[in-house]
DNA sequence: CGCGAGCTTGATGCCGATCAATGCATGTGG
DNA sequence: CCACATGCATTGATCGGCATCAAGCTCGCG
């Protein structure tokens, strides 16, 4: 486990640093999740190169060929979609150990943008020997499986937030899943430092930056939250957890 | 193909009746695309059995223990997903030739309900079977993979729509989606019958039943349509296109 | 120090929700 | 076969939450 305070960016460092999946901190969330030490050392072979982006860059654009998995090794990133009419939506925001690129499989090329949104590191995972190596080992297999479908589960979560949910609930419900997604990483769970701007969140959200903003300043009111800036501290996580459940409503 | 007129409901039999993946004429919608004559006799041998699901009954709750996927036969479902507080979305209608119960996967339980909107018949495939299948089969195995990519894909492209348009272009999203669909399958592209409630539409798109009911009246004024409860006619399937593409914003 | 990106806050207006009444089809029992 | 119930759809009137437009404000950075 990592230092259990506020989530701050980890140094960046630019020289190709040597980690394998047997050895990384993350592989508890990650890909190797449930494997056996053998054949993590397999996927090591596998998983041979990294690559650097910087705060702002982008990883992968919608319509490049697709040709491999990105696990997040440090750092954090948006994906985005747009409609041909230049409307464009935040699908979601990952952090460490979490998967990128899954959207490419079914067409063979990115249908969506992701875009670095600080300075940070992924794991390379060409897609083509991941599924040779998942027909050798069923744990494997299973694990990308549960992964793709959670990641349909959680699409299905946003959708609910987006078709149902006011604004407060939304805001809520993003804050305490950043929140938890951040203690499972060891950080803590009341105080963090947002990664993205309020119209990113506001994309994501179904919202105007504007209120974004002003639901911040509700939530600071009520004694909710401490907003300064991009730093929050949560007061009262339960008064979050009851506006997502709507027991007032 | 089948009959290009309206899509009616197919007649319900009761019997079960004896149909193979090799025969079917949905195979190449449907999980054996692409794949050798001889591997899908083998994918046979495992989608052994079949259900009948009569309208309005579920063919599997949320929280029910996963074992199986289910390929659409005939008929039609919605799936939907609740809140703890009993807000409910619909996060999706699936034809012939679409699979069911994707998001068992991650947490071996379901997270959605899956019911039938007229009676139906799906295949039951069982999911570890399946993945013991795929690691045989390279093509079954990727195929597995897009079909999951692509419900990701599609995922996001309801977040689109629910985070950033109109009553009207989602509609006109909503209705092309449809039709493009039933097209594929070889019914009419203009002519159809919804299956579901303006209910479960509103409940699709974020929008409540009276405004899906006063859009499709704007768009019958607009010459676009021609609504008679639940039939529709596509008469300007341009204009439809237009407002998805926001041409006029 | 001053510029600019991002954030906050206020005033106003509109889209879609809400509340409510009526209409229309299907089906059931007398 | 009609009377009635029931579920779904349409349409109108009103209301409210969020978008929009428009100023300032804050902070990091060249």
């Amino acid at each position: 486990m990592q230092h259990a305070n506020t989530h701050t960016a980890a140094p960046f460092k630019l020289e190709p640093f040597k980690v394998a999946c047997s050895s990384c901190n993350l592989r508890e969330l990650c890909l190797p999740f449930g494997m056996s030490s053998e054949q993590v050392e397999k996927l090591d072979s596998m998983v041979a190169t990294r690559r650097s982006v910087a705060r702002g860059d982008t990883l992968f654009h919608a319509g490049e060929a697709f040709q491999s998995l990105f696990a997040v090794r440090a750092g954090f990133f948006k994906t985005c979609v747009s409609s041909e009419d230049g409307r464009d939506q935040v699908t979601g925001f990952q952090m460490a150990g979490e998967l990128l690129g899954l959207d490419g499989i079914g067409t063979d090329q990115h249908t969506c943008d992701a875009v670095a949104l600080e300075d940070s590191q992924v794991c390379v995972i060409p897609f083509h020997q991941l599924e040779e190596l998942s027909r050798e080992f069923s744990d494997l297999q299973h694990q990308l499986h549960k992964i793709m479908s959670r990641e349909i589960v959680r699409d299905h979560g946003v959708m609910l937030l987006l078709g149902s949910m006011r604004a407060e609930e939304r805001l809520a419900a993003f804050l305490l899943n950043l929140t938890q997604r951040l203690q499972t990483r060891g950080f803590s769970a009341s105080s963090l430092i947002l990664r993205m701007t309020r119209e990113e969140i506001g994309s994501y959200l179904g919202l105007k930056l504007e209120t974004v903003s002003r639901t911040f300043s509700k939530f600071q009111e009520d004694g909710v939250l401490e907003v300064k800036q991009r730093q929050i501290q949560v007061l009262d996580a339960g008064a979050l957890q009851k506006l997502v459940n709507g027991s007032a409503c």
